[in-house]
DNA sequence: TAGTTGACCGGAA
DNA sequence: ATTCCGGCCAACT
């Protein structure tokens, strides 16, 4: 059985405590290539599982770059909500 | 198999 | 501080 970076990369997001945030160079890094950033959110658009709160991803600028359910606006939202978002 | 696209990153202007 | 450009990796057609 082999795990693709996917399966990695889900594995590591669902590792993600409550809220905290985690950057994609960062699950990339955790996922076995620290530059496979972009790659990270490919895989996230493409498997967006519950189990996966691919919401606490965001971007190393501090962004919090785009979502499948609503946008980035909903996303802070939810960032704001867990209270990895003071502001 | 090869080419194109994109929830990114980092440096330069 | 903001905007532009190139580079890296995985998924899709």
């Amino acid at each position: 059985m082999k795990k693709t970076f996917a399966d990695k990369v889900r594995d590591v997001v669902r590792k993600i405590p409550r809220g905290k945030t985690m950057t994609y160079k960062q699950v990339a890094a955790k996922a076995g290539n620290a530059r496979a950033a972009r790659a990270v959110g490919a895989v996230m658009r493409t498997n967006y599982l519950p189990d996966v709160p691919c919401h606490r991803v965001i971007r190393s600028d501090g962004g919090l770059g785009n979502y499948n359910r609503g946008g980035a606006t909903i996303k802070r939202e939810i960032l704001i909500k867990e209270g990895a978002l003071t502001k």
